[in-house]
DNA sequence: TTGACTTTGTTGCACATGCAATGAATCTTT
DNA sequence: AAAGATTCATTGCATGTGCAACAAAGTCAA
């Protein structure tokens, strides 16, 4: 007979109170990534805009630039898991502020060239390495526990959209974490 | 010598190009925590939205009732890892709604006593089942790999705030995942 | 070619959010 | 006891968000 973990408890004692069973939020899986994610986001950002003044939709669009070279709204939208609303918004504060230039796709007129200006390249020079160590922070943090969590988020991402290098929109809507 | 595995890369090879390196987003961790967490949120929350017209701040709200009785704005903010304007609000809504009653501790004026009104009772009997199966849907497409996400996501939640039954508020500010 | 249908990106709108400011109650210090 | 500092909850405000509606461009079939 396995163990009962607290991730998966022993369904022969799920049945025993009727009234109100005592469920714990701390320990409910989709709480505990919703929080977490929400956590590494928000110190994330606060470092960015501290450091370089841009939100996170906007480094996403950034970083599928330097990643993807130039593209179309919705080839963000695919690859860097936005909505084209938000993708298009941060493009074009993206362009006010001169990283990137706007232009209309000849072949496809409906299509937009996103490109990076000089100014984008300069900034990703100075942006990327402040990701990579970010990141560094967050697995040295993990230890040996890193593979095992990123195991597991690329189960969850693999589901219906994003995995390395296969985009796909997304449907549904939902405001915050959990 | 160890293999340089996509997480933590070669750093012989990370010195290679100067101009600018290929960072590929989606193999960024903060990223794909995230976009996973996002996708997870969105469909829980469309879910509870449909079925019970309740949103995510509020049923953590409920949820953190059910499990600790009633409570103080300042508690749930707590343990439910929300700021406080915004449990003001869920709990406001819920109150509205007939699932909560808020009155004013007679101890300490300041403090607010939420409780769980019957029809929150019997609301959170219709709820609970659904997150458990909502979340034994999302270890079965875990498998294996789910101990070691949850092990990875209680490094990260260990950090400074929320652990298994031990609240703290929480600082910075981010809008959204990464 | 014409007309229906689809795709792409933008925008109006309603709503949620975080932050700072506020008012009330409590605690601390003198 | 009085004055200042702190804590708790709410709210005004600016901003970000998703969704639906839209216009422009492209596709396809008759």
């Amino acid at each position: 007979m396995p163990p009962s973990s607290p991730l998966r408890p022993d369904p022969e004692a799920a049945t025993q109170s009727d009234p109100l069973l005592d469920f714990d939020l701390a320990a409910f899986l989709p709480y505990r990534l919703a929080a977490a994610a929400a956590r590494i986001s928000r110190s994330f950002a606060e470092r960015y805009r501290e450091e370089f003044g841009i939100s996170i939709p906007e480094w996403r669009v950034l970083a599928h630039l330097n990643h993807a070279g130039p593209v179309s709204v919705r080839d963000i939208e695919a690859r860097a898991d936005m909505e084209k609303s938000k993708v298009s918004r941060a493009v074009s504060r993206l362009e006010a502020a001169g990283y990137v230039s706007k232009a209309v796709n000849d072949d496809d007129k409906r299509l937009l060239v996103v490109q990076l200006t000089d100014a984008g390249r300069a900034l990703l020079r100075r942006l990327l390495p402040v990701a990579m160590q970010f990141q560094a922070e967050m697995l040295s943090r993990l230890g040996p526990a890193a593979e095992g969590l990123d195991a597991g988020l690329a189960l969850l991402l693999a589901g219906d959209g994003i995995t390395h290098d296969t985009g796909a929109p997304h449907r549904g809507n939902a405001k915050q974490g959990f």
